[in-house]
DNA sequence: TGCTAGTCAATATA
DNA sequence: TATATTGACTAGCA
């Protein structure tokens, strides 16, 4: 039962009508009401770092000149989400018709539409969701109210939806006019001087209420929760699926998979429910779970997201810049687990296995999931609070080229996911590692760190500047000569074995200027019709094809190939200004430039041209370079 | 059909 | 107990 009570006058949007007194009486101000003839006058707050006072829009138009209707508390409040439910305080906004974007029809009152709280949201202007989140904790804090309390009584949201919005507000030009409806409100009742008495009297209410429900049916042991918010009755029994929980290594999977293609496509995701026994649809909520939380932190210079906010934990780097395929995820997910079994101090090798050997480089053991990788579980043997944010920068040396790949790169050949736009829509936010089509926001940057999956110690020269670019701290000093990562579809055991002499023969490896030695033997030319399949063909690809080398002229690339490659620029985060000299000035794309290749690299593709539209040999060309032979010896 | 944005609510964590 | 996290879901859109 709402302990309403709370009645409240109507609340008045224009000069003349008055606004209810717990909003300051007549002549307060809606915040940073916009005229609608003239440009925003006020910015959101003070100097002082006050809120401006609300500053009414006299020539609004008369369509919304009218009060909004007074909104009492419904007899039933069963059946609406919450942001339908009308609030008891004088932050109230009418109650929304997701159809018309306006409040709904009121018969009780009638007369000019009155504006909606997307009508009230476009006519306000900016709001510093981050002054306003703060005030609001502040306040709640000091008073001893809860977030759920707040939340249903001022926001009409759960106490989940508020804690996101109290403690990661999306800067205001991110959210979308619904989304701003929640900061309005805050901003209305922090203008509200009777804000927190009427809190208290309904924190009270509640209370007593709920004292006085125990002591009529003691056995009832119903929470507060059941009671005093507006419960939903499952309509029609269709309730909501119960939650999954995933397992550690479900999740380190899934990140995975993330990071080899935030955008997996159908085949992509069976192979993903299919080894991580899970159903599609979980992973497809996981991949938009993921994506857009992976937004929520911004970044960006121009956002005015919390500074304080730390970006996510990035998704396992040696993802970056690779392909989605089978084989390639499981081997990949197989060094990751051992990885975090290392940081974890557990033993590398799993039963019945040789010691080091993951399950999952061998496909004849049961597949790869929560009841695979040799029957541990990862939950219980890591424990919980498993930092797999970023893993050690010891063992994975062999593709220092992804530095300067992003996720465009990593997308499977036959994914066919490399269309599109990657700048941010709005052109805020953070920028976009990942090249899409114009609907899609990019996912959030993704961290590189090309020496993850190596067995070697820490390459402290190496700097992670973002999810695209790797600096190299002083010069072009060299790195590891091992600079493309090529995961031929061979047999596993064989893939292991070829692994791991190529990791001792890299060991000793001691020229480190001949990056030509480390390049691969350019394989057959592709054809420019393949790379077509899906990875879940790719796995059964026969192994290493032999071929005809494609010589110095195997670029330009396909023009599919070319428009991959700019996206892959496309999302490039600024690099050091030493680095971010002069390639791909051809690009279509807006901030596409990529640090030019090291002096080191040139010689070892000097014999081959580079990508159109490139001056010369940057990282996006070896890159797309090296991609083609890569698929050109999947898809001979 | 699949995306984003917003939200709920179960669960985990402080 | 309050807050944070996150899987599931819906609406709207292209």
């Amino acid at each position: 039962m709402r302990t309403g009570g709370y009645t409240a006058p109507p609340l008045y949007l224009v000069g003349g009508c008055p606004l209810p007194g717990g909003l300051g009486g007549p002549g307060a101000r809606l915040p940073g009401m916009l005229s609608t003839s003239g440009s925003p006058t006020l910015p959101p707050y003070t100097s002082s770092g006050k809120p401006h006072p609300l500053k009414l829009a006299a020539d609004l138009p008369k369509s919304i000149e009218s009060p909004l209707p007074p909104v009492g508390i419904p007899p039933s409040l069963g059946g609406l989400p919450l942001s339908s439910h009308p609030m008891p305080f004088d932050t109230r906004m009418p109650p929304l018709d997701p159809l018309r974007k306006g409040p709904l029809s009121n018969p009780r009152h009638p007369g000019p539409v009155a504006p909606s709280v997307y009508e009230m949201a476009a006519l306000t202007q900016d709001l510093d969701t981050q002054v306003i989140t703060t005030k609001i904790k502040e306040v709640l804090l000091a008073n001893n109210i809860g977030q759920k309390l707040f939340g249903e009584a001022v926001l009409g949201l759960s106490q989940g939806s508020v804690s996101e919005l109290l403690s990661k507000p999306k800067p205001w030009h991110m959210l979308s006019i619904k989304g701003r409806e929640p900061f309005i409100r805050m901003q209305l009742w922090l203008n509200d001087p009777r804000n927190l008495e009427k809190l208290q009297h309904m924190k009270n209410e509640r209370r007593e209420a709920s004292k006085r429900r125990r002591a009529l049916d003691p056995s009832a042991e119903v929470s507060q929760d059941s009671q005093d918010v507006f419960q939903a009755p499952s309509p029609g029994g269709t309730s909501k699926k119960q939650r999954v929980l995933f397992s550690e290594e479900q999740k380190e999977a899934l990140k995975l998979a993330f990071a080899l293609d935030p955008y997996p496509n159908l085949a992509n995701i069976e192979f993903l429910a299919q080894e991580l026994q899970l159903s599609t649809r979980t992973i497809t909520n996981w991949f938009h779970n993921h994506r857009m939380r992976l937004k929520q932190y911004p970044g960006s210079p121009g956002g005015s997201s919390s500074p304080s906010r730390e970006p996510p934990p990035p998704p396992p780097g040696q993802a970056q810049g690779q392909t989605f395929d089978p084989l390639n995820f499981r081997i990949l997910l197989s060094q990751r687990i051992l990885e975090v079994r290392k940081e974890k101090g557990l033993p590398p090798s799993l039963p019945g296995l040789a010691p080091g050997l993951p399950p999952s480089l061998f496909p004849h053991l049961p597949q790869l999931g929560p009841h695979a990788l040799g029957g541990h579980n990862l939950d219980r043997d890591l424990g919980s609070g498993l930092d797999l944010s970023m893993k050690s920068e010891n063992d994975f040396d062999d593709n220092s080229l992804d530095e300067d790949s992003n996720m465009s790169g990593a997308m499977s050949p036959g994914g066919g996911r490399s269309e599109g736009e990657g700048e941010d829509r709005d052109g805020r936010g953070a920028p976009s590692p990942v090249a899409r089509s114009s609907r899609r926001k990019p996912a959030a940057p993704q961290w590189v760190n090309p020496s993850w999956a190596s067995g070697d110690g820490p390459k402290e020269r190496e700097v992670i500047i973002n999810g695209v670019c790797v600096m190299q701290t002083d010069d072009y000093r060299p790195r590891d000569q091992q600079e493309t990562v090529r995961i031929e579809p061979t047999p596993v055991e064989e893939a292991r074995a070829r692994s791991l002499k190529e990791e001792q023969e890299e060991e000793h490896e001691e020229d480190l200027q001949q990056p030509a030695s480390s390049m691969p033997t350019p394989p057959p030319r592709p054809d420019p019709a393949e790379g077509e399949s899906g990875p879940l063909q790719e796995e059964e690809a026969a192994a290493p094809q032999e071929g005809p080398a494609p010589g110095p002229e195997a670029p330009p690339a396909e023009e599919g190939e070319v428009e991959e490659e700019e996206e892959a620029a496309a999302g490039a985060a600024v690099s050091p200004a030493a680095a971010t000299a002069s390639c791909h000035k051809g690009s279509t794309r807006g901030s596409s430039h990529q640090p030019p290749l090291a002096p080191r690299y040139w010689d070892a593709l000097r014999r081959v041209t580079p990508r159109r539209g490139c001056e010369s040999w940057c990282r996006v060309c070896l890159r797309a370079w090296n991609d083609r032979q890569t698929r050109s010896s999947l898809h001979p």
